[in-house]
DNA sequence: CAGTACACCGTACTACGTACAGAGTAATTC
DNA sequence: GAATTACTCTGTACGTAGTACGGTGTACTG
């Protein structure tokens, strides 16, 4: 069984960070190659690790199980890669370059800032293990340029400061991750323990009873049993996300409608 | 570099909820204990572990370490706790139980759910690593339930219904537990690569210049190097913050202001 | 006093990332 | 053509983690 555990935020890249960025954009070999062909090559070696991911998770991804993949011993990886940080760096570049990217040109920057949050959503749908991987250090490969570039875009022309447009587009990103990663962990405890949100309620309720003082926390009690039942519903992972995108926009829309300048500023939707 | 814990495939009852509820609670033994005497108690190994995680980050907390301070085996530690999973639940309701609860009944919701992000972004500074605990199955302890009772109540009378109160509470504290990941895995990152911001880009800088097809992300490289610019100045953990509390707030302003019902309704503030 | 439940300990297993040294291969140099 | 050299691939092994298992001695119960 697990239960709280520590959200294994991978990744360090302790190795040089010249290496990993040529690494990122496939900067090919100066000097002509003189021992024998390589028989695999990095999309391979990125393409197996997020297959490993998509399938059972981050954790899945161990360099032995890559290798045996690949059929090749486990050391032949660090030909390719430097480190296990490194191949974790290339597997999310490469997801951020895969993204769809739709272009909501001349529309209204709600719907535009709605397009970015589901794109990204979308993509923590498809690779849960993207929002677990640390970005406290970026993979500044173009994949992450192309994305940056993108969301950019869709705050341009709204009368904002450039700083101010990082700084919403970081608040509108790091809304999405937290939810995305909400969603991983409930599914990694879920699976961790083999025991879903009702088992878990189950074996805890009756001891609760008895050691919860009655009336010792009467809005919690309230507000909890109401909260629980919505999500017994099947409710809530929809919900939280609905909630809160919608206070993400209102929350820009203060400063967004506030500024003039921009035939695009719409009205707040809804 | 990071370990994972192993899950183990069979052994299904291994890890008994209601025992770990048990633990939260204290709920003493039963039957009178037979054998030598205890010669430390859960609260002792508590301690420690938080101690070691304060100092040294929650990598730190292994159970040879925490056995170590404490003059014993590791073994010995698991006839005080079922495992680790347990023990970083009951770290974490042991800070939940610590933290600060500032009374702001009758004050404008701004200030009462201010007061909530600081509390809670307090906490976060004091114990980064509890930031980084998954909270995918919230450890019930008398921490956070006094937390959750604590922090529902500055919702309570604003007119919200229970399930709104619960879902904007949780949107508040995902932002906070967000923006306390982020600088988690900045200082993570700064340590395990030895090397401060500015040296990661200096290093950057070549590679990127002779990679990087100029004029291929124009808004990027605007606002890149603007926002750039500004983190330099040592603003940017701070700015995030401020930023993205009054985004948060204004977005919930949305909601409540909305609301006929409440005299503590007050103004938007700022 | 015998029986027993329990605290504590030593050993060992599995899994991880990866350091290191060796073997074989193909391009370069003479 | 032969020697050199750079490179790929491999086998072994180290250190660290959590914790299963079985043994030993203790202090209470009958």
């Amino acid at each position: 069984m697990r239960q709280n555990v520590p959200v294994p935020l991978d990744r360090s890249s302790a190795g040089d960070p010249a290496r990993t960025l040529e690494l990122l954009w496939r900067v090919p070999a100066g000097t002509p190659r003189r021992g024998p062909r390589k028989r695999l090559d990095i999309d391979a070696v990125v393409a197996v690790a997020i297959g490993l991911a998509d399938a059972d998770g981050l954790d899945a991804v161990t360099m032995r199980r890559v290798a045996q993949r690949l059929g090749v011993v486990p050391m032949t990886l660090y030909t390719y890669v430097p480190g296990k940080a490194e191949l974790l760096d290339l597997m999310l570049d490469t997801a951020y370059l895969r993204m769809s990217r739709t272009d909501t040109a001349g529309r209204p920057w709600r719907d535009r800032l709605t397009a970015v949050a589901e794109e990204n959503r979308a993509l923590f749908e498809a690779h849960p293990w993207a929002a677990t991987i640390s970005t406290g250090r970026p993979p500044l490969g173009p994949g992450m340029m192309a994305k940056y570039e993108h969301e950019l875009s869709a705050l341009d022309g709204l009368g904002l400061h450039d700083v101010e447009m990082d700084a919403a587009l970081t608040f509108l990103l790091t809304f999405v991750q937290a939810n995305a990663r909400s969603a991983a962990e409930a599914r990694q405890v879920r699976q961790d323990s083999a025991m879903d949100d009702e088992q878990w309620w189950a074996a805890n309720a009756p001891v609760l009873d008895r050691v919860l003082d009655p009336g010792a926390y009467p809005t919690a009690a309230r507000v909890g049993s109401a909260a629980g039942a919505a999500q017994r519903a099947a409710y809530s992972p929809e919900h939280a996300w609905e909630f809160g995108l919608r206070r993400v926009l209102d929350g820009l829309a203060a400063l967004i409608d506030g500024r003039a300048g921009s035939v695009e500023t719409g009205p707040g939707a809804r």
